[in-house]
DNA sequence: CCCGGCTATTTGGTGTTGCTAAGTACCGGT
DNA sequence: ACCGGTACTTAGCAACACCAAATAGCCGGG
């Protein structure tokens, strides 16, 4: 899309992901590849294996190196407890963000 | 808030800032102090300076130089038609990206 | 047989952004 | 004269997403 939505997206990015892991399990080309296919067009192959590395180092995820039939290993993340909780506090800071954003889409300062 | 907050609104604040300055022009104090009644609580008092610089310089509002009876002069911004023209395109990449977190939150990757 | 193409991850350097911290400046009340 | 509130500026720092290139395993075609 375009530089606006890159700069929305630091921050945002991470609870995405972790959102997306909190679903199931999954490897970064697959997250990717998802990321892509619902209007991240132009989200970059390396941005998402850097976060996936960030968010193993915090231990909000596990990982298992999975072999593939149609390439190189596989390292398949998922959500374990620390994770959850880290997520469920993103939802509540989207949540704080997106209602102020929201009053002042409608309104703005004047009120 | 805490970390989450603060990098959650890169890329945000600025769209957040022409918000306010579309309803009515407004200095950088000002701002700030309001920001801060809305529950931003950890917004940094130079932050704002410093967007309010770097919209005025890419061209999105114009300055106007007033005194004020209780301090040094105010630098009051107001949104100029390119202003509004970029916030609409930010209202519309917000709302791209909030649609796809709130799909995100009720339902996850499993679909 | 090896070369290109797909899968899959890694690494190094860049630009933008918000934060911290300190400083400048102007005013009124004590 | 000084202090606290108003108002803006500047310099250095850390985090995050981007780009580009490299690495590496597997497959099928020429």
């Amino acid at each position: 899309m375009g530089k606006l939505v890159t700069e929305m997206l630091k921050g945002t990015l991470e609870g995405i992901v972790l959102a997306v892991l909190g679903g199931r399990p999954a490897y970064g080309y697959e997250i990717t590849a998802w990321l892509r296919e619902q209007g991240f067009s132009d989200i970059a192959e390396g941005t998402i294996y850097a976060l996936l590395v960030r968010i193993e180092q915090r231990g909000l995820v596990d990982v298992e190196k999975v072999p593939s039939e149609k390439g190189p290993p596989r390292k398949v993340y998922s959500l374990n407890a620390q994770g959850r909780e880290y997520l469920e506090e993103f939802w509540s800071t989207w949540s704080f963000l997106a209602e102020r954003l929201e009053q002042l889409r409608k309104g703005g300062k004047q009120t």
